[in-house]
RNA sequence: GGGAGCAUAGCUCAGCUGGGAGAGCACUUGCCUUACAAGCAAGGGGUCACAGGUUCGAGCCCUGUUGUUCCCACCA
């Protein structure tokens, strides 16, 4: 007994079961089957502390659409699911919990901190899983890997010493961003900039030697009690007797020198500059030039320390007060200007971002970015869109030294031992507790790893690097990395050059990029702006099937799109729509139709929808094949909606109502398009492909595993094609006409059809009858008829006696419009066709096509002359 | 300061390698036609930002201009 579908389309109760049926049949779970090719993507780690949002849902759409397509071409399809540890806001947020209990870090320690933090990623990282699967995730999540699994924290040992070995990973004294908020220091990649109003304070340093002073401007007085120096360029004709001199730091009394550095700008401010090597990237360089002390004068979280003298303990912000007092009390400060500058801000909680000098792990780049420029430039890694690839190169080509250490618990424990009676710094895959020199007890660096650090690896550690493992051999390089262009250089661009450097290949051979989903009104979807949309809600209004077709509808690789419930409502309605078809289809097929097959005795109608699916076929898959997956489902929105519903389904009526033989036939057909429609828009709306495609005739236990259909030449009928579009285009202009006059459906009208090719027309009279209101339908060469309606397309006259209807003056009158554009038509056709360097340079293909299009158009305008002639 | 994207119907956007501009929504008209009113049929609406250039031919390629968005660098 054949399953039926319901009357009313109801996406969530179609969507669970479906789910449930694919999770026990097992059909996501990869096999590692070496005779098959891998189709392998790897998918960004979802955030564990974070709830599902739009970018989650739409890089899961598009890497479901990926990966379903595949497995139904063949391969042995695999995603490397994965969870990020997240390092900072995971921190935060049990630090967070852990104060609602009154509790801090230090309470619980290290050990009991990471025990709470396990236990808070159990209780919530899974949900993130869930959520995914409501979108139809065909991911096997059972692989889900953790990035502090042990599996992957083995390879981040392994990493991390043989960088170190090979002099790659180095500790130093270095100026690095400090998140005063998490404490503790972040990478150049984590600094965001965002404008804000501040001051600039032009302040006096008077010269030691008594002779006069320099005048210079800050934006920052709180730090000129850091100061080292005074720095000038060495071109400015206005310093150039000063260079060498000293000056005395007000407030401090620090003789300090003035120094000449080309890093100073001549045209800005004063020209001259105060150098705060401690608490500024560009002084510090300037520092190390010439040799001027690091004096940090403030804390970890922002205050000022004993090097700040009686300012210690004032926060940055006091500090910054009592200074500028002091400095006009004394008649240091000179004037005061609005100034708005950009401030350096943590990613993750837009502190402000302090620079300052401390000690810290860092990867050097220079070598690494080598290899990895060179594996985009020679085509092993492409990106989709190619345009990606410049904002690689800069990146790349204009890197610094990555700073990979963290003041946190919660990451992967850098593996570094260091001895405090001889220090000793000991690297080691395995933990040590000796010093082998001299055998005193060693200490592990207290700091964790950059949380990228460890997802640069994870196209290999996934798979079991650095164990040679029959998975990494099957699946390794991968294929596809579906990703926002947000994540370029924190993710991607580590990817490529850690797999480079420890594997050697290529991790994956496409980055196919997407953009963000933005609001309605094209707002970054954002927490703090309230105008986030849950995925989870319009699921539960939509479906997961309409959701995921939005998405991808108007998807363009690398362009942003805007979220709009209109669409989401309209992707859902289309559902409905296939929905509807299917239930068409399921009630006229008699209990022993056979599965998809191509019937014999197929009427033309029947050719010309299968030679469009051929068609669409092909174009679909050439558009998977080139990432375009907006343009593949917008050609089946359109074959689906206005070819095979609004025409097929209504022509195949007139041979299901009549029964027979006829009828067996278009059941045959409908079944066998139905078919090939499921399975291409099955990676779009998995759900509800397969409840049709389990309700009708099928073979096989599911459609996810189904083959993908292929185009084949020999189901292609071009004749057939153009005799239905001679038909419909007569269908067309009749229901225009009637649809002018305001004829109503119910009245019927005799047509007449005057062609050359007669056999066409008139074997089309039932079409006619079903489609244009017509009550019969005379075909001949001509006719001589009075009081009708007359219609004219290129190579056929309708008549419609209409009897008191018909006006003969608007008759005259629209036959005379249409006259002149035809013959405007044809008078632009013909200056192409009268060209002669048109003629000669246009490929044939196109000066046929206009020759074609001309004849038709002398045809048509023969015809509406002799319609005017006969009114008189 | 360097780089990139975008500018097409009232709105949101497609338009692949150049061959007389498309969709969805909105709008107008007529229809509950036995799959579907979450629908059917018909229709109105565009100097493809502007100015040059290449070409037989430009929404598409090149140069410039304007507006807009984003990324990178960063001015002490």
């Amino acid at each position: 007994m054949r399953k039926e579908l319901a009357k009313q389309y109801d996406p969530k109760n179609v969507e669970d079961r479906i789910y449930k049926f694919w999770l026990d049949g097992k059909y996501f779970h990869a096999k590692c089957e070496p005779d098959k090719k891998p189709y392998t993507i790897v998918i960004p780690p979802p955030n564990i502390t974070g709830q599902l949002h739009m970018g989650h849902a739409l890089d899961n759409t598009l890497q479901d659409i990926l990966i379903r397509w595949r497995r139904m071409e063949g391969y042995d399809t695999l995603w490397l699911p994965g969870t990020d540890h997240a390092s900072i806001a995971t921190e935060a947020k049990i630090v967070e919990a852990m104060k609602a209990e009154g509790l801090t870090k230090d309470d619980l320690g290290r050990e009991g901190f990471l025990e709470r933090a396990w236990e808070w990623k159990r209780k919530f990282g899974g949900r993130i899983v869930e959520q995914l699967k409501k979108m139809g995730s065909s991911c096997d999540w059972e692989r889900e890997r953790f990035t502090m699994d042990e599996g992957c924290n083995k390879a981040v040992r392994e990493v991390f010493v043989n960088l170190y070995n090979k002099g790659l990973i180095y500790r130093g004294e270095r100026i690095i961003n400090w998140c005063p908020h998490c404490l503790t220091s972040i990478s150049d990649a984590e600094v965001e900039y965002e404008e804000r109003d501040g001051s600039f304070w032009h302040i006096r340093y008077p010269l030691a030697d008594g002779s006069g002073y320099v005048e210079l401007a800050t934006t920052r007085p709180e730090t000129m009690l850091g100061d080292s120096g005074v720095a000038v360029h060495p071109d400015d004709e206005r310093y150039k007797d000063i260079v060498g001199k000293t000056v005395i730091l007000p407030l401090v009394g620090r003789e300090i020198p003035i120094v000449a550095d080309s890093y100073v700008e001549m045209d800005f401010g004063t020209g001259v500059v105060k150098m705060t090597p401690a608490h500024d990237p560009n002084d510090f360089e300037v520092g190390l030039r010439h040799d001027l002390e690091v004096i940090n004068v403030m804390t970890d979280d922002a205050h000022m320390n004993e090097n700040a003298g009686k300012y210690c303990g004032m926060t940055a912000l006091e500090c910054r007060k009592a200074v500028v007092k002091e400095l006009e009390e004394q008649g240091f400060l000179i004037k005061v200007e609005p100034l708005k500058h950009n401030v350096g801000v943590c990613y993750r909680c837009h502190s402000t971002v302090e620079p300052r000098v401390s000690k810290q792990w860092f990867v050097k780049m220079q070598p690494l970015a080598g290899p990895a420029i060179d594996i985009v430039k020679n085509g092993t890694v492409k990106f989709v869109p190619e345009r990606f690839d410049k904002t690689y190169y800069h990146w790349m080509e204009n890197i610094k030294d990555w700073c990979i250490s963290r003041q946190l618990w919660w990451g992967h424990r850098i593996p570094a031992w260091y001895c405090d009676d001889c220090g000793e710094v000991v690297v080691s895959k395995e933990p040590v507790d000796v010093c082998p020199k001299c055998g005193a007890k060693l200490r592990q660096d207290p700091d964790t790893l950059d949380t990228w650090f460890s997802s640069a690896l994870w196209p290999f550690s996934t798979l079991g690097w650095p164990d040679d493992t029959p998975e990494l051999c099957h699946y390794y390089p991968t294929n596809t990395l579906v990703t926002g262009y947000d994540i370029i250089f924190f993710w991607v661009a580590r990817m490529i050059f850690s797999a480079c450097e420890h594997t050697g290949k290529e991790p994956f051979s496409t980055v196919f990029i997407h953009g963000i989903v933005r609001d309605e009104l094209g707002r970054k979807m954002s927490k703090s702006l309230g105008n986030g949309i849950d995925p989870l809600e319009v699921i539960d209004r939509y479906g997961a099937d309409a959701l995921r077709f939005t998405l991808a509808t108007g998807n363009s690789p690398g362009n942003d799109m805007r979220y709009s419930e209109k669409k989401v409502e309209a992707s859902r309605n289309f559902a409905n729509k296939l929905w509807n078809a299917a239930r068409f289809i399921l009630m006229n097929l008699s209990e022993d139709t056979a599965p998809a097959h191509v019937p014999a005795d197929l009427a033309p109608e029947d050719k010309w929808i299968i030679s469009r699916l051929n068609t669409l076929t092909r174009e679909v898959t050439e558009n998977l094949e080139r990432f375009e997956l907006g343009i593949a489902v917008q050609k089946l929105y359109d074959f689906i909606w206005d070819v095979f519903c609004d025409w097929y389904i209504e022509l195949a009526k007139i041979r299901l109502q009549a029964g027979g033989v006829g009828a067996k036939t278009a059941g045959d057909v409908l079944v066998y398009v139905m078919t090939g429609i499921l399975k291409l828009l099955h990676p779009f709306m998995p759900f509800i492909t397969e409840e049709i495609w389990q309700a009708i005739p099928h073979e096989g236990e599911t459609i996810m595993t189904s083959a993908w259909p292929e185009y084949d030449e020999a189901l292609s009928f071009a004749a057939e094609e153009s005799v239905m579009e001679r038909i419909m285009e007569v269908v067309r202009a009749v229901r225009n006409r009637r649809a002018e006059m305001n004829v109503p459906p119910a009245k019927k009208a005799k047509l007449y059809i005057a062609a050359n090719d007669t056999d066409v027309f008139a074997a089309a009279s039932t079409i006619f009858m079903k489609l244009a209101g017509a009550s019969e339908v005379e075909v001949g060469t001509s006719f001589s008829l009075d009081g009708a309606v007359n219609i004219v397309t290129h190579d056929a006259k309708v008549y419609i006696p209409m009897g008191d209807l018909v006006d003969f003056e608007a008759e005259r009158a629209r036959l005379n419009k249409e006259l002149a554009k035809a013959k405007d038509d044809l008078a632009y056709i013909g200056k192409k066709l009268n060209n002669p360097s048109f003629v000669e340079k246009a490929p044939a293909a196109v000066v046929q096509m206009q020759r074609d299009g001309a004849a038709k158009l002398e045809e048509k305008i023969k015809m509406l002359e002799e319609s005017l002639a006969k009114l008189g």
